[in-house]
DNA sequence: GATGATGATTAGCACAGCTTATAGTTCATG
DNA sequence: CATGAACTATAAGCTGTGCTAATCATCATC
């Protein structure tokens, strides 16, 4: 009593009784079907067998059959089973085309402020219906870690050490910069031996980019002074904004359209960091619409930034 | 361009991909499904290739297959297919037991008035989602026609000349009834003679009821005064019921129920109807209850009359 | 009654799809 | 590190399905 006594019928039926209730004759159902009268005769046939029931009255001659009752019922059915076949084939074709599908995207922080957001925000114009999903994680082994799982397809990574069985993708090179207010004395770029006697906004200590940025300073022999910590970035530059201190951030994680703040290259620059995607392997046609969005707009944003 | 590139795409696939992401191996699928796990490879294999896609990861060993992002989409639409599939199998088997599908008929007035509406009312309480459609035709001639042209599943008929084709079924005879206010003085007969010197309702001169009364009269010699004629049946009750005369009907045309108006017998009886159901060719199982519940209704109709 | 348009039937053939049997892959385990 | 367990993939062979081609049967129309 599983598929019970529909356990024959195939889409071939339907279709057969959906062309032959379109054309009126089983020959030119055949035609437009691509088979021969025979074949959509013999079709008819098994399907009528199939369900027991008579679908079409065949009143002879050059007059056209007529669905019955039950035939009307099928047809009604049929028309919904190859409708959903019908979208099933659409989206396949979008989904090859990498204009529809999910992506599970691992991020952190840093990129999910600035970087994450613009990519998808590019994505969703020309792939409306693409479902993009970033999931947050505690640090770049956790995704990569994740990536190889399956259990996403992608990931933004800042470390080196990838598992040699995922592919590797380079963004750009992701410069720490000074954030001050925008009338701050001084132009572009700013010395890092300043920054010892100025009030600083930092991230937690145990932060991995803000460990990055006190490892710079302590190689120069600089102790900042920090009168405020958030792990939160637009937090972070909303203190600089209000003139409370000087921030060292990474470029990409800037809100570079902020007009209260300017942005300045450190003199000399604290050794920068590599922003790469790990991609999961057999990547999804829209997996590699992102990867390519992704280039595209950080190529952008480094170019463009004024450092 | 036609059926596109899922030509080969059959309903077999759909189920082996649903029962593989359910199960988790190939060898549990094949079991529910009744193959051998080899099948069920081969059958996931032609999926694949019928979309050029994996759509299984394979880890190996002992762990469970997982669904590829296509193979996700492919399931969801799987299981919108299947369900259609399923639903169209319901809904043959609900045919078949006579609960559901649509039955055209043929009435005509003095059936509409009573009979149709009790033998629907009957068949919504046990099939509810069965859709009736009255066609009320201009005679007899005109709705055997239909049946015979399939345009009506079954139809009324009081005559007698019928396709030979048709499959008929006899309810019940309808003697002709006086239908007198409750208060008239006299039992539950009345003299047809009398008829000559009262009142009475009555129906258009061309109607083909009203034409075999005023044969029946005419052949006891009896020139009946009409005073209002009306081809409305509830209209011609109400005159009566209104003490406006008499009124000669059919006995399954009067509403019953009416405790203001009487039902008697006439003496002697006008030459009555027979009341037959005409059953086009390979009635659906839904005709048949319908006709079963009209002989069941007929004969209580008759039974409980008080004549 | 001949004619033409149509569906049904038959025979034959090719191939799809199943089973059985076996090989290949991966992980756990001693 | 070899071995076994739990899988999937593949090969070979066979059966039955489903197609084509050709022919027959049926019914309106002229």
């Amino acid at each position: 009593m599983n598929s019970s006594y529909l356990g024959d019928l195939e889409l071939r039926h339907l279709e057969a009784l959906r062309a032959v209730a379109a054309e009126g004759t089983f020959g030119r159902a055949a035609a437009t079907l691509g088979y021969t009268q025979s074949a959509v005769s013999q079709q008819v046939a098994a399907l009528e067998r199939i369900v027991n029931e008579k679908v079409f009255d065949r009143p002879g001659g050059p007059r056209p059959v007529q669905l019955t009752p039950v035939g009307r019922m099928l047809l009604s059915h049929a028309d919904e089973v190859l409708g959903r076949v019908s979208s099933l084939e659409r989206e396949l074709a979008e989904f090859k085309a990498g204009i529809t599908g999910r992506i599970d995207v691992g991020v952190f922080q840093s990129v999910a402020v600035k970087v994450v957001p613009m990519v998808v925000g590019r994505l969703r114009q020309e792939a409306p219906r693409v479902d993009v999903r970033p999931f947050e994680g505690v640090d770049d082994q956790h995704l990569i870690g994740m990536v190889a799982d399956r259990r996403l397809d992608l990931a933004f990574a800042v470390g080196s050490a990838f598992d040699p069985r995922l592919q590797v993708v380079h963004l750009s090179h992701d410069p720490f910069v000074a954030v001050v207010p925008a009338d701050h004395p001084g132009g572009d770029s700013i010395s890092l031996r300043g920054l010892g006697v100025v009030s600083m906004i930092g991230q937690p200590v145990h932060d991995t980019c803000q460990m990055k940025v006190d490892a710079g300073l302590a190689d120069a022999g600089i102790a900042p002074d920090y009168v405020f910590r958030t792990a939160d970035n637009a937090a972070v530059q909303s203190m600089v904004r209000a003139g409370m201190g000087i921030a060292i951030m990474p470029l990409l994680a800037v809100d570079g359209n902020d007009p209260e703040i300017r942005i300045c290259r450190l003199e000399p620059p604290i050794p920068h960091r590599e922003l790469s995607l790990v991609i999961g392997p057999d990547p999804s046609p829209v997996t590699q619409h992102f990867v390519d969005i992704a280039v595209e707009v950080c190529r952008e944003v480094v170019a463009t930034a004024p450092v």
